[in-house]
DNA sequence: GTGGTGACGTTTG
DNA sequence: GCAAACGCCACCA
């Protein structure tokens, strides 16, 4: 059983396109949490294989939350099949790459 | 019930 | 431009 907000959270990254990243702070400011970035990543954690989580990282671009992946080295992999540069563990061209819910929704 | 930590972000010094 | 502190909410010890 989840939350409101961990079911919005869950369908938001579902919505992201192949190809795109956001951040933590964007899907949390979606939902109307401005500063809770921690509470996104918490609740990605929970995420299902169903849900392509690689495609979250940090506002750095930074995939901060490889670790929790398995294999780590999994998320930078997917990133780079969907055409995505990722380079010491941090996307290339990042805001080129950038996904806002906002804005595309 | 209290304290500390965490897939983070923003603001201030 | 870089470093440090605060804020937010939830879970674990």
């Amino acid at each position: 059983m989840q939350t409101d907000f961990e079911t919005n959270v869950f369908k938001l990254v579902k919505l992201i396109p192949k190809g795109r990243v956001t951040s933590y702070g964007a899907i949390g400011k979606a939902l109307g949490l401005t500063n809770s970035a921690r509470m996104v990543g918490r609740v990605l954690s929970q995420s299902k294989p169903d849900i392509p989580a690689h495609r979250v990282v940090n506002r750095n671009g930074l995939l901060t939350g490889k670790h929790h992946f398995n294999p780590p080295s999994l998320m930078q992999k997917k990133l780079e099949n969907e055409g995505i540069k990722v380079s010491n563990d941090k996307i290339v061209n990042f805001n080129n790459h950038f996904w806002d819910p906002l804005i595309e929704l």
